[in-house]
DNA sequence: AAAAAAATTTAGACTAGACTAAAATATTTT
DNA sequence: AAAATATTTTAGTCTAGTCTAAATTTTTTT
């Protein structure tokens, strides 16, 4: 039996909460990831059990089997993958190409990811600095810490976004905080959480709590 | 309502049965290009027509309106940028783009084909010689004639095929007769239709009717 | 440890797209 | 112009994936 799109989808989902939480993935979790009814998502636990993709045991939660771990970070691998061909190739904005990647990688075919990664120059990270799992499923590690948890006087480098809306790709973009900004921190307001930081063009700027949970950054050596 | 991938398929296969036989389309002529049974045929026939993309007379054939046409080029357009993708960047050979590009036809995205021609350059023509409809859905029109019409003593160059099985473009392979390789037709045998031609690089090749039916040649002026 | 609330599953229904078998319509042959 | 044949449509069924409403199980509160 091959493996469906909505299958694939189901799939990529719960790696998604096990990879965060790294407890079973429960029922409504998967439901609000699939903008679905929790009824949908418990027939579906069925059809992925039954093709040994995940164990299932009603109303515990699902856990991925070694096949489907296998089968979501390759999927994962080809939707980043088809993310760096739409910014690098054919020059979309980072806000601009989830939803074709997510399209683009379901595409089946011998030897098409591995040509297009090689097309690509092999790319560590996607447009939004996520890592890239390698053929055999590897990722690269790197050592990044949300915004939110450094301390004032530390100075970085923006590697990466753990929220993928095009709002607030787009406010980045507006406030100069692409991908390799330099920021430092100058200052946390305890009152709501927010922090003033200095671009590396010099300016400064305040950033909500909001943001700073959803930035990641790259410290640079204090040497520096 | 949006247009599903197994409509868009019916449209193309009605597209290419209608561009043969200027006649409407008939469900078992669909039927055969779709691998399906007649039956399935006429229940889509009856979608596509409530979506005004056919006009469908009972037993009658059905005929793509203006938008059906439309979308229809469009698909083409799709299908045949994606081929010149694939061998051209990716490096696949001719014969292995088909299934690919069967897929990628289907994404669905603003902006995504206009980039994608700008990126390639603009191509033509797809990797079998076959003409890209531009976004406006103008073809590019080109002289070329099956080898199997022409006379003895003719010269000219390989542009396209018309079976683009994976057998006969290995075969095409075989002999060095891929896009852009030179024949001059030397002799006509009537008894089954084969053929006897040159090709640039001086070889002599014998061609079944087969062949000669399914290659076409752009004739070079007798002067050079 | 009941009762209440929340989460999950079951039951039953729907759609798109396919199928087979049977019925209806067209076409071809005699 | 009937009869025979070929084509097409209808009728009824199936699966994947979805839904809502009802039933069940788990968790939390009292």
């Amino acid at each position: 039996m091959p493996i469906t799109q909505a299958e694939e989808n189901y799939l990529k989902a719960i790696f998604k909460i096990a990879e965060k939480d790294d407890k079973p993935a429960l029922t409504n979790a998967i439901a609000a990831v699939m903008q679905t009814s929790a009824a949908s998502v418990t027939d579906m636990l069925k059809r992925l059990a039954d093709k040994q993709l995940i164990t299932y045991e009603k109303y515990r939660g699902v856990q991925l089997t070694e096949e489907g771990h296998r089968l979501s970070t390759a999927l994962i691998r080809r939707h980043r993958l088809w993310e760096v061909f739409l910014t690098e190739k054919l020059g979309f904005a980072w806000d601009e190409v989830h939803d074709l990647a997510e399209q683009l990688e379901h595409i089946q075919g011998n030897g098409l990811i591995d040509r297009l990664d090689n097309f690509l120059g092999n790319p560590g990270f996607d447009p939004h600095g996520d890592p890239i799992p390698n053929a055999e499923g590897h990722w690269t590690y790197r050592n990044q810490s949300l915004l939110a948890t450094l301390q004032p006087g530390t100075q970085g480098v923006v590697t990466g976004v753990d929220d993928h809306s095009a709002t607030f790709l787009q406010y980045l973009d507006q406030l100069g905080l692409a991908l390799g900004a330099q920021v430092s921190l100058l200052e946390q307001f305890p009152y709501d959480h927010s922090v003033r930081v200095r671009t590396g063009d010099g300016r400064e700027l305040v950033l909500s709590e909001k943001v700073t949970k959803n930035l990641y950054i790259k410290l640079l050596e204090s040497g520096n």
